[in-house]
DNA sequence: TGTTAGCACTCTGTTAACATGAGTGCTAAC
DNA sequence: GTTAGCACTCATGTTAACAGAGTGCTAACA
């Protein structure tokens, strides 16, 4: 059987109406709805079609019908494909078209100082931009701290804050900062920690977790003289220290949301998905700077539809990620988490104009 | 009316029935219930006189008798009472009684090096303990990081990272540590670097953020020579910084055992309390270390009841809390929210192993 | 005077029967 | 290929009946 213009013309037809009602949507309904000017009945035919096609299907005999996750693929790679052209062609309209949206975050986002206070404050403008989004599109929604693509260590540096404390800070290429306080049993002179600090920039600078072994652990105690089991315990801290690193930070918002719509806010499923947006390691995976070279990284939008998640919490619902630039190389994703009939086309816009807002604050340079 | 040494063991009847069963509890279940050997009628007429004096309430006419949350204040205070008398006494026969609790976190806690790491590791200890907590409990379970009383600046220091960015790393009393990374204009020098370090040190070092004033900025400044904008512009991030480790820091676990209990996971409810556990700044007033010098605060166990929390979302919830020592002087909270029908008692005593077990790892010196 | 048995009354939750309405598939006619 | 008509199915909502649990009250009892 072939997926004719009719046929595609229909499930569009039946999938915007499922979007805006959430109920099963009839032959008849559609028969009314569209330019088509086909009869109920006809409609019907093509139906058992799409059914049979795998598009749609219906929740029990003699109820309408309701997309599947393959039709929800087929509906948002035609949305997809329809606005990265109208991107191309007049971007300024796209921007027009969500004019508030987009004046309420440059509200949020701009606020200059003569230095540049953009590094330190990632943290709170993410939270708000976060809160932001969740708000105005009333779907869940997540943000990533932006994530080093090898976590290469940049400098180290220990302080004495007292006599039996050292502040240990790790500084990770893209400016990730890390600290660990770490105790001693004996005290040492200043003289000695400018040597170890020496030492271990010499030693460490420019290696990523996976070149920092027992091995050359070893090599750099043993040049420590004296505290060279000091020396190699830092240096195991320092490690333990970039492997925590390469765990993603993540911020949600607007958990609530899910509550507004029954498909998700039964116990069962409602549980479930406050576990996986609680404890955020589930998140990680999805919100981690894979390289995948599909047609869509250009514009950095993924849209993931049901069981395309692999997280058996979210197999009722549909997650949408962009991916923001931090610095160069350095980028971190944000994204909406909805049920599968979310407003696919709104949500994509939103993203689009927070992504492009934070490209601009953070990294292509402010405009 | 009196409330007599009868009526008190009947109103603590209701309650543990209620609290085991979730059920409105009816005059024939308690006659049978408690070893006082009376008949239903006469329990009716206790109860009448229960409800009058305003510890119990009937949901609907014709129905059992649920506590209020005065009758809930009154069991827990005598709970409380028995149960730090009990403490005093045999302090070991507790620690027995959830032996097989105490065992996992012993294991959960205790790793040892040589280098004391307790330091860096708070964060995902907590996290840890907050964890097992909600797992052990079935309730929700939040913990603060530890707040410094306040927040005296213990330690500053720039560190040149690029030719154009600073780290600032601030130190707190309480060995607070925070990061922020600044963009200067122009690049600086080792040597003025060293100097400025110097000067803001001396400047800064023991103040607090109040008093931490413009003022106090100009004058250092002038010290500054030609850096002087800088140096002003950096006092202020540092006193943001302060600003912002005034925030608690709180995490949690287990918010999906809200959907355990009925009376808390109809959408509104549960989506309130979501809404609560993640944006959490509304915990904060909860799990802040206020100076409260009632009699419990010997334990460090703190009970709310209902409206007590004066938390819109929390009034059908309890919440018990209670404080640990990281370091001498900084505490932090760890406390569990329920339904107001929780076991207050096993809680307690859960939460009390739980104190014991940080205090012991961080404060008070490993035994 | 405190306690108890008995009884009428109230409210909830469950079940069954029934009507309604939306939607389908199929057939026959256009 | 399209449409109108019709019988059938299934979910939903309403109603009535009923059992169960619990109360308050009264009258009897120790």
């Amino acid at each position: 059987m072939e997926l004719d213009i009719r046929k595609k013309k229909i499930l569009q037809a039946i999938i915007k109406n499922y979007l805006e009602t959430g109920e099963p949507v009839g032959s008849r309904t559609i028969s009314k709805y569209t330019d088509l000017e086909l009869s109920a009945a006809t409609i019907r035919n093509e139906m058992a079609d799409l059914e049979e096609m795998g598009y749609i299907f219906q929740p029990h005999t003699s109820a309408g019908r309701i997309p599947t996750d393959a039709g929800y693929r087929l509906y948002v790679d035609d949305m997809l494909e329809s606005r990265t052209e109208e991107l191309q062609k007049e971007s300024e309209r796209l921007h027009a078209r969500s004019e508030e949206l987009e004046r309420r975050e440059e509200e949020l986002l701009s606020s200059e100082g003569s230095i540049d206070d953009r590094v330190g404050h990632i943290e709170s403008v993410l939270k708000d931009v976060v809160k932001m989004l969740a708000a105005n599109t009333n779907y869940t929604s997540v943000v990533s701290m932006p994530q080093t693509g090898r976590n290469r260590l940049k400098f180290v540096q220990l302080t004495k804050i007292d006599e039996d404390k050292l502040l240990c800070t790790v500084v990770l290429e893209g400016n990730i900062v890390k600290n660990e306080m770490i105790r001693i049993k004996e005290e040492i002179d200043q003289q000695m920690l400018l040597r170890l600090n020496l030492l271990l920039n010499s030693t460490l600078n420019g290696l990523t977790l996976q070149e920092i072994n027992f091995d050359m652990a070893a090599r750099t105690a043993e040049q420590a003289e004296q505290y060279g089991s000091l020396v190699s315990e830092i240096i195991n801290h320092i490690a333990a220290t970039i492997g925590s690193a390469d765990g993603i930070e993540i911020f949600t918002s607007g958990a609530r949301n899910i509550f507004r719509y029954p498909e998700l806010s039964d116990s069962m499923r409602a549980g479930e998905l406050i576990s996986t947006l609680e404890e955020k390691e589930l998140l990680t995976e999805l919100m981690s700077d894979e390289e995948t070279e599909d047609g869509n990284r250009s514009t950095g939008i993924q849209v993931y539809i049901g069981q395309e998640t692999s997280l058996s919490s979210m197999k009722d619902c549909s997650m949408i990620t962009a991916t923001y630039e931090f610095e160069k190389g350095v980028y971190g994703k944000i994204g909406i988490i909805g049920p599968k009939r979310m407003d696919y086309e709104k949500v994509v816009d939103a993203l689009n104009n927070v992504t492009d807002s934070l490209d601009r604050k953070f990294g292509k340079g402010k405009k």
